[in-house]
DNA sequence: CTGTTAGCGCATTCAC
DNA sequence: GTGAATGCGCTAACAG
């Protein structure tokens, strides 16, 4: 009876030992099987899943450059947004051989700034999805390696944007055609592309129709936020609103709900992303966004400047549409509410 | 002037040129700043920093052994109970200094078991939440390196888990005061530990309480899941049912709205790990799951057998109640529903 | 306190 | 086709 032990997993050496082959033939047999004779390769791969052999990613990055993973960096991974988005991503970079590394950036510019330079050197390349960083930063990060954006419309950069201003265009449309007059957008992340393009979306479609507009802002993208803004919104003596996402609006719901005002009787509400579906209660309007196809594409473009695809500047635009559901009716006579 | 043109990122030897010190030294400044002198340390820190030089971490790791990463795997990122879970988890592992490696097995265990060996030789840990993987492979995973379970309660390793047999027995408890004699039970994955326990407080709760008792199964736990099994749910006779998850009880809730059933006049419905809140309609009564906690808790293990900490075989219980909403009724009298 | 030496596991020139 | 060196960037003994 022999006893081997190691504690430690097998190396290149450990297969090219027992297979009676030099280190390099293993290597070969792994990277490059093309370059060794067939009988060879066989031998050295039977071998080395006997002994259970992996080859060490690290080790070979060191050696490369060439890591095989991905970063995928979000604001919240708990806005039901992103989880799809990111699944998409990493089936698609698991398929093309890559691990994918998350990183979490709490909305926060510089906590995603420590998170991309903590991974920097482990990755090769970049999805910012939905980034907080400033311009000036995302260009530093893709000036060392590929780096494909998300909802973030930086000229000279890989980007798919999520058109959702056509959806608020519609939305606004919508609202107008219900005899909506006096209408208020509740604001999302100041540092959000997506934010600032609903928000021109927003104002440029009221004012063509000439509706009276105003805007409240919610701190953050969350349930809580939307809630909370309640009563600044009915104070604005607006009959509808359009929010920044589905969260704000369901929280808005919450809040009217409470404050006794009745959606869409009384007031109507519209969301955008359409991440809670019908789910919410009356059923949410919303403007619909591919987030999913968003996560399958980044990972596309970014594979394919990894592998040395030249074209970045790549501007992958998807349309939206506004999904027509409960929250929204006939505007009111203004100057009856609540009382 | 001088140009001095450098692709690639500065290295520990441009640190230690610049500076002129060894190269071990500017290691040290970095990892061991208490065995060199607080000048040097500084010294060399400043002009690491003016030329932007970062450790690199895959070089580290190729020397100690030490990556300081972690990956959490999951069998389905979008499934909402898991994001919570992965953001709390991404925290703790933040301000430890780790970086986190996310896979997503999509509820297949031979998925799960490429990506952890894929995995294994770059980080330092795993947790494996609601992992489908046998026993026997965890096992295997876990005497090469820590793994913290999620969900899943396999002796001799640390576990945090999410009591929900609790709360099942008090959701089947619920319903027996309201009336209800005969209930379906809707599974979910059939390797998954969660829904095992639930299925087995159930049938225990409710054979002592006489209950006549169905089941019928859910593919997977997802919205549309539970829409197509109304039927089949609907033709068991129960008046009531408790559901893998809330995924499955909105699918089902949906399914029941197509049928013209009302709930919860004509028929209760129980979700479980309340991760759609009260954003159902009905509002959804359902088993409360710590998701936030069980993922702080998790990480908070992992880095601590990393550590050295010895002490595997935690098993960490995490309680659960019943939040009692809307979906459930005092059960209609039977024999005349749908007619 | 700091410099010198020797690898970590692998891919890659070169020779043969 | 295959083997023998060399180095990726860094840390870990050893010295001094």
């Amino acid at each position: 009876m022999t006893h081997v032990k190691k504690s430690s997993p097998p190396t290149i050496s450990d297969v090219a030992l027992a297979a009676g082959v030099s280190r390099a033939t293993v290597s070969r047999a792994f990277g490059r099987p093309g370059l060794l004779s067939q009988a060879t390769v066989e031998r050295v791969q039977k071998i080395a899943t006997t002994l259970g052999y992996t080859p060490n990613q690290t080790a070979r990055a060191l050696s490369t450059g060439r890591h095989t993973n991905i970063a995928i960096v979000v604001p919240d991974v708990a806005n039901p947004f992103f989880p799809p988005l990111i699944r998409a991503a990493q089936a698609g970079a698991d398929v093309a051989g890559y691990s994918v590394f998350l990183g979490d950036s709490d909305e926060d510019a510089a906590r995603e700034q420590t998170l991309v330079q903590r991974l920097a050197l482990q990755v090769e390349g970049f999805i910012l999805a939905s980034s907080r960083m400033p311009d000036e930063q995302i260009q530093a990060v893709a000036a060392r390696q590929p780096v494909v954006l998300v909802n973030r419309d930086t000229s000279g950069m890989a980007r798919v944007l999520i058109d959702t201003a056509a959806g608020i265009e519609a939305a606004v449309e919508h609202l107008f055609e219900l005899g909506h007059t006096a209408v208020v957008y509740v604001s999302g992340p100041a540092a959000s592309w997506s934010d600032q393009e609903r928000r021109r979306a927003f104002r440029s479609a009221t004012r063509r129709r000439g509706m009276t507009i105003s805007s409240v802002a919610a701190s953050r993208p969350t349930f809580e936020a939307g809630r909370k803004v309640t009563a600044e919104v009915l104070a604005t003596g607006a009959t509808g609103a359009i929010t920044f996402d589905d969260l704000v609006a369901h929280g808005l719901l919450a809040g009217l709900l409470e404050a006794k005002i009745s959606v869409p009787e009384q007031f109507s509400v519209i969301g955008c992303d359409d991440v809670l579906g019908a789910s919410t209660y009356p059923a949410l309007t919303s403007v619909s966004a591919r987030c999913e196809a968003a996560g399958q594409i980044a990972v596309e473009l970014l594979i394919n400047a990894m592998h040395g695809g030249q074209k970045s500047d790549v501007r992958c635009v998807l349309e939206t549409r506004l999904v027509v559901r409960a929250t929204t009716a006939v505007a009111r006579k203004p100057g009856r509410r609540g009382r």
